[in-house]
DNA sequence: CCGGAAATGTTATTATTTTCACAGGGGGGT
DNA sequence: ACCCCCCTGTGAAAATAATAACATTTCCGG
């Protein structure tokens, strides 16, 4: 039970991705060079990752690629469907909503919610649209162990605040502000503008 | 000029918006501490990161406010507007035009592309649809910086191909695949299944 | 059945990033 | 003017992560 770098998981959660479109063509067996090669990675890096968590490989031949990618998806704790809800069905939290690829990897969003009561009752793509009063009950209820955050930032902290009271596992926080969460619960925050502000700064990054 | 970790130039990004909403408080003078608190980080961390790029605090006091928000800013290379375009008229790209987060750090989105020919000519938040056979036209005449996509991954290495060609600078991708570009195009992922994907696995990470 | 090519798993090395500790500079009170 | 507290900047140490190198295993052809 050693400590597995986070980035590690990242490039696990690719390889699967890569891995099922080879899957999907067919194809039966893959190497980590082949792997390395489709997600501009490096062979040694793929085995290494790999190796935190078992021999998956056979040398001289290479991976079975569809035993490689149950094993990560185990690994990845994706074997189980997750119960999710969005929170804030605006223009992110409805691209969200219907973003097909959560469905396929496991993960069911049985919920939006909103304080607009003009969307409360609406569906986007067959999930219903809930007052934001009725979040705890529902997220009690129905077991849900993801919320995802995609409400105005001022929003944030309070809406994390309620579904860890209602006992949420983890978070996803699309709003670009901090937000504490105690130990036992997960997050991670998507920050759009951090991202674009890494962009900004390599495109000028000469001058240091 | 020596090599400056991702990681500090992402921290940057967040301390500038902990350090503005100070400003916007009309507090003067803040610490390591202060800041560190406020972003959930350490002290040395932020006197670290900072630390690259100059001695921007006082010793025995802190950091002005104002002219620390301006270093970071400049830094990250906000201290002049940036022209951008969003390739996809979908959920996530209405979302991503119309997100005021980005206007106020310096991001100017002059239109956005989609093939569907009946959004074209409608506006989002003001600004215009076009249609993507116009894409290399505009990217070229407005001199367009950086490209966000938001397009399905089946079409993304397609039209980061044509920015590319039309002489963009940086992607934001936001469709889950691996993109190729050229090295002296910037490209940044942002990953929505990996980034729940690594939520899962730390959820059930107590066999390894 | 043997030898070589191929590809993994693993150990060692190197590089990077974070954390720690403290010296040095600054301001305010007496 | 001096002392003491405060907080930065920084060099050293520790921790973490990536890379490289290689020994081992497998397959295949002759």
């Amino acid at each position: 039970m050693q400590k597995i770098p986070e980035a590690t998981i990242g490039r696990l959660s690719v390889y699967s991705r890569y891995v099922g479109s080879l899957e999907k063509k067919g194809i039966l067996t893959v190497s980590s060079a082949e792997i390395a090669e489709g997600v501009n990675g490096s062979p040694a890096q793929v085995r290494k990752d790999l190796a935190y968590f078992g021999e998956f490989g056979t040398r001289g031949v290479g991976y079975n690629v569809e035993s490689l990618n149950q094993q990560i998806i185990k690994i990845l704790g994706l074997s189980i469907r997750w119960n999710v809800v969005i929170i804030g069905a605006g223009n992110l939290g409805s691209a969200l909503t219907q973003y097909k690829g959560f469905q396929n990897r496991g993960f069911n969003t049985l919920a939006v919610f909103d304080n607009d009561v003009n969307k409360v009752g609406l569906k986007i793509s067959g999930v219903p649209i809930y007052p934001i009063d009725r979040l705890e009950e529902f997220v009690k209820k129905e077991n849900i162990q993801i919320g995802i955050v995609a409400v105005p930032f001022q929003y944030a902290q309070e809406v994390v605040d309620r579904l860890v009271k209602a006992g949420i596992k983890a978070v996803l926080n699309f709003a670009p502000c901090v937000i504490s969460v105690p130990s036992q619960v997960e997050i991670r925050n998507v920050d759009l503008t951090v991202n674009l502000e890494i962009l900004t700064f390599n495109m000028g990054a000469n001058k240091f």
